[in-house]
RNA sequence: GGCGCAUUCGUCUAGCGGCCUAGGACACCGCCCUCUCAAGGCGGAGAUCAGGGGUUCGAAUCCCCUAUGCGCUACCA
């Protein structure tokens, strides 16, 4: 795409975990320098003293890690850059590109307030500074004000650039106001300390959202002024709630640490890569290789994407599910849930480690914590009907409380009357008594027992469902009995048949 | 208010002048499989391509206008 060497930076400031649109732009910047072979770079943009948050950079380190994005160089400080800036400044304030300002912030707002009560049209500083005469600069220099620096704004004329994603832009210079680049406690603004980094960091290709595409101008206004060539732009379509307004905290989780337990971060990145960015009409899966190898930014769109969480849980499924197979088995034997024999097909250690985490973090704390043999036996009945980790204490609890606990109605689902459903679990509890508890003899001892009860097996089945795990909704039954265990099932059955009697 | 950007099924998107009576995915509905739920397979519904003008033999694709949405308009990034 070019013959400079690609260099590009995520640049977040440090006030909590990273938004998930910042994360979707560390992400592309990523793509974007692995697919040339390019470096990438942390800079943390703490130029806000007000605004800092103890622990962010962690948290955003912590971010990328989760999501594999390994970075070349920094984390760069721009807190501790500030010789850099005020060098800047000097030469800006040399060459008459820029002036200071001893206007106070209590003016500034008054003006603005004046300005939309009038109702102009330019809302932005009205410049008083800009030609100040010697007299005035040392009036206020001896009241000890400390003044900010601006830049001195081009008054007409025009100016365009290119952007990768947008093509060219152009805005009217008389637009365009003084932008402060030093704040008067001597850390420069966000529109300083970009450009700076980014010339001498010999950024190639500035990657954000798209709310800097508005500042883009006085950016490029500023590279000239210090007459250093611009990086390229490419400016990423924002990210929506549900309700199309830019993504915030209203619309529920926004911070990325709000998925990190939840989700897989191969999903994650699967999905965060689709936002905004597509190969194709048909592709939606690609793991890591294949995106580094496909990205690029002719195929970014334009238009802003609204997050979609039914397609990451979708994504998360499919991934645990595609995951959960151990590397050595062949796709079609794992595809199926159980085979012929009734033997439910490996689950990889990686996945078993997963769910053992998830059910630690997750199963409420009276809970015995599961051993990893049992939950080995576990995981390939849920894996399939699991489209996030977190869903498995929540959905299979049944699996690892004392008892379940549930409506005695449910017993009797639609069909059945007290006195049948009684007489199909003593029946059960009786022929359970002498029979094997491993999936293929349960079935054959049960199956036949539903027409000797002159039942239909699904409501016999479902009977014992709800018997042995209190819901309607579980794994396959013997498969789930024979997990449980023989005196698990028992007991069950027992506390199902008492209940029945009491409600009666 | 001004400026900028955007506008294809509910959502993510394909489409860069004829292959489009607009393709895929999620979600939704139905059927198959089946002891329930999933998973999987098959099928369905769903977009007058924001609206209106042009340009062209021909427009979702190019131009203009309008509307709507979003962003910026801070000594925040």
């Amino acid at each position: 795409m070019s013959e400079r060497t690609v260099r590009v930076r995520f640049a977040p400031s440090p006030t909590g975990y990273p938004h998930i649109g910042n994360i979707r732009t560390a992400l592309f910047n990523w793509l974007f320098a692995r697919h040339h072979g390019g470096a990438f770079i942390l800079r943390i943009e703490d130029t806000d003293q007000t605004r800092k948050v103890e622990g962010a950079v962690d948290a955003i380190k912590k971010s990328l890690d989760w999501l594999k994005i390994d970075w070349d160089e920094g984390p760069y400080f721009q807190s501790e850059r500030l010789q850099i800036y005020h060098r800047c400044i000097q030469r800006l304030l040399d060459s008459i590109h820029a002036y200071k300002c001893y206007c106070s912030p209590e003016r500034l707002a008054r003006m603005r307030e004046e300005m939309a009560e009038r109702k102009e049209s330019m809302r932005s500083y009205d410049r008083r500074c800009r030609d100040l005469t010697p007299e005035e600069i040392g009036r206020f220099e001896s009241q000890g004000i400390m003044p900010v620096i601006r830049f001195k704004m081009p008054l007409d004329g025009q100016t365009t650039f290119h952007d990768l994603v947008r093509g060219d832009i152009t805005f009217d210079n008389s637009e365009l106001d003084d932008i402060v680049l030093l704040k008067s406690d001597g850390y420069p603004t966000y529109h300083l300390a970009n450009i700076a980094d980014d010339h001498y960091m010999e950024i190639s290709h500035v990657m954000r959202g798209d709310e800097w595409l508005s500042s883009t101008p006085r950016h490029v206004l500023l590279y000239r002024a210090f007459d250093w060539e611009p990086p390229l732009f490419a400016h990423l379509p924002m990210i929506l709630g549900p309700d199309k307004s830019k993504l915030s905290k209203r619309h529920g989780a926004t911070s990325i640490d709000d998925y990190m337990d939840k989700y897989l971060p191969e999903a994650m990145v699967n999905f965060l890569a689709l936002l905004g960015w597509s190969l194709d009409d048909k592709t939606e899966i690609f793991s890591r290789e294949e995106l580094i190898q496909n990205f690029s930014i002719e195929r970014i769109s334009r238009s802003p994407a609204v997050f979609n969480r039914d397609k990451l849980d979708w994504m998360n499924g499919y991934y645990l599910r595609r995951d959960s197979r151990p590397q050595d088995i062949n796709n079609e034997a794992a595809t199926a849930p159980v085979d012929a024999e009734g033997i439910a097909p490996q689950v990889s250690t990686d996945f078993v480690d997963r769910l053992m985490e998830s059910l630690d973090n997750d199963l409420p704390p009276e809970v015995r914590r599961p051993t990893r043999e049992y939950v080995e036996q576990i995981a390939p009945l849920i894996v399939e009907r699991l489209k996030t980790l977190r869903e498995a204490a929540e959905n299979f609890g049944f699996f690892f409380v004392d008892e379940p606990i549930y409506e005695s109605g449910l017993l009797l689902g639609k069909q059945l009357t007290v006195e049948t459903a009684i007489r199909g679990l003593e029946a059960a509890l009786e022929r359970l008594q002498d029979t094997q508890f491993d999936a293929l003899s349960l079935e054959e001892a049960l199956r036949p027992l539903a027409s000797d009860l002159g039942l239909k097996t699904g409501d016999f089945f479902g009977l014992l469902r709800i018997a042995t795990t209190g819901r309607t909704a579980a794994p396959p039954l013997f498969e789930t009995m024979a997990v449980l265990g023989k005196e698990r099932c028992l007991k069950r059955i027992q506390t199902a048949v008492t209940k029945l009697r009491e409600s009666s």
